[in-house]
DNA sequence: CTGAAAGCGCTTACAG
DNA sequence: CTGAAAGCGCTTACAG
């Protein structure tokens, strides 16, 4: 590696101070710079390839452009790594890098890795979680600000997905196919849970509106052998349904296998919708109609308000786009 | 936020100078500090909370700690986040923090990227790409420490999956299970794919060693449709398929459905073997036997590399495991 | 319109 | 055993 050019070799170059080809480089007009020595600064800049030191800007400036985002797991769905996505284009669009860590959970790692992201001087933090949920801030970022990413709590800027609507655009599509009997819930609703709580809070509140009501929910986990199952069971007992709202695509999937074993159609016979749109969805015939995960949506959210608005604490709810595709039709 | 603790408020309380204070802290014990002075050092800047600001000595030392992780996509299969997970994992066990971008394989931002992270001084780069291939190194990566993660290029450290003994161990679970007539590959091999191209190298090598073969490959793309209608006409055309290697799980899952509309039942009248090891091999029924990706390993061991072995061009090729689910059975 | 000087918070020869 | 001083590469009052 050549060694890098430094303002000071700019300088000598254009023949002017280092203030005056700092005042040139940092565009400040305000600094009434002579048309000859703008010039000549830009041009010895050019031709040397010269950048600035960050570091050394940044322990002046006390501004680094660079983001802390810290999470307790980054790779996982549903909280996918199209957020981490979202988040870094966001902050290159805004001339930031995000510096990026995971905390597995684990309070401790927590507090050093934000540390080590203080010691680095970061402007901000991301702070986010897998699920959507309830969060105290950690110590270590108190007085730091902070944009919550797919967590909640008093006082703090905060974005989450719309969990309510998503919720009410499910029931709504099959509202609209017609159905208004025999729609089952699949999928546990812990209280915990803040996603479950409030979709099943928008279906009920959906179907509330339109006169009717869910048949039941079928408690299992939201995985597809659990869902399969809870469905089986649910046929086996001589219930019937029309439409099943599914807690998420793998307890769809499930579903799919259970209606099919037991020689029911989808959509002809039942309908699905379900959530989070994953690849799932569109690989099992018929595709999934889900409700996604605007994964990419948050991480950008998140970096605009932490940049953009650093001064308030504004919740933003971002809507969750319906992904129509083959598994409903009229009853 | 109240002030940060400085090295010359620890010094102050501690009473020496700054000079001392650093040498204690850094724990140089060649400079033969008293004993006196070592113990008020640290009780100082225990008591203050002292955490040395690493613009500073990183302006000062030349020295981050700070790793860019450049890719050209992160958040998608097969370059998974957990790749991303295992290179923050190995970084932070060795004091070190990521800073992480995409490129979306524009070499404009790929260049910009490069330089913002070079201006905020990092050691050394993870230059990744999405699929393994080989790559020309950006010159604006030249003379900088770089590992390649899933890429390769004359001359440079890399890490890789060892595709090449993932098609031998895909070929001998077949083997072992006393198969050896009427295997078939699902799923095309374009000369360009370097996973595709060692798969069916270690494919035709284990079969050969065991004095057969491969009864065809069945040319199309790895997904469920694409994959399902190959299958579909092979049985159409009369062939018969007692074992399938698909490339990836998506192919798997269609070939799985396109035996399923045969009437052929997996693993009793034909056994499959996939690549990949996503969610997808686990939730479908059966499971099925795939030769995983190791993301993490590659992850950690490309930070490794950079880190521990900073001379060296080694091409470090990891094993990628074999998951045995049920899709396996004697012919 | 321009430059000399101070200072951001550290580390590290150097001198004693 | 310890400290005064220089310096990493910038930015920015301040003076002229």
């Amino acid at each position: 590696v050549t060694d890098r050019v430094r303002l000071s070799d700019v300088a000598r170059r254009a023949g002017v101070s280092p203030t005056t080809a700092s005042f040139v480089l940092a565009g400040r007009d305000d600094m009434r710079i002579s048309e000859a020595a703008t010039r000549r600064v830009r041009a010895a800049a050019a031709e040397l390839g010269y950048r600035p030191n960050r570091t050394a800007r940044s322990l002046r400036t006390q501004i680094t452009e660079t983001i802390g985002f810290v999470s307790d797991t980054i790779a996982t769905e549903p909280f996918a790594g199209a957020t981490v996505r979202g988040a870094i284009a966001a902050a290159v669009e805004r001339n930031h890098l995000l510096l990026i860590a995971e905390t597995e959970g684990d309070p401790e790692l927590e507090r050093r890795l934000i540390d080590d992201m203080l010691d680095r001087q970061v402007d901000g933090f991301l702070y986010g979680s897998m699920f959507t949920r309830e969060v105290t801030l950690p110590d270590a970022l108190d007085g730091h600000r902070t944009v919550l990413l797919n967590a909640l709590a008093p006082g703090l800027a905060a974005v989450i997905p719309d969990e309510l609507a998503a919720g009410r655009a499910a029931a709504e599509v099959l509202l609209e196919a017609g159905h208004r009997d025999g729609v089952h819930m699949v999928g546990e609703v812990p209280e915990a849970l803040f996603a479950a709580r409030e979709r099943l809070a928008g279906i009920t509140a959906a179907l509330a509106d339109a006169g009717t009501a869910l048949e039941s929910v079928l408690e299992c986990e939201w995985a597809p052998l659990p869902a399969c199952e809870a469905v089986a069971a649910m046929l086996a007992a001589g219930e019937t349904a029309k439409a099943l709202i599914c807690i998420n695509d793998r307890a769809a999937f499930g579903s799919l296998q259970a209606l099919q074993e037991a020689g029911l159609r989808v959509p002809a016979d039942v309908s699905i919708v379900s959530f989070d749109d994953s690849d799932l969805a569109q690989w099992v015939r018929p595709g999934l109609t889900s409700v996604a995960l605007p994964h990419e949506a948050m991480g950008r959210a998140a970096v605009e308000l932490l940049l953009d608005a650093p001064e308030q604490a504004i919740v933003k709810r971002l809507e969750m786009p319906v992904r129509r595709r083959g598994s409903v039709a009229a009853p």
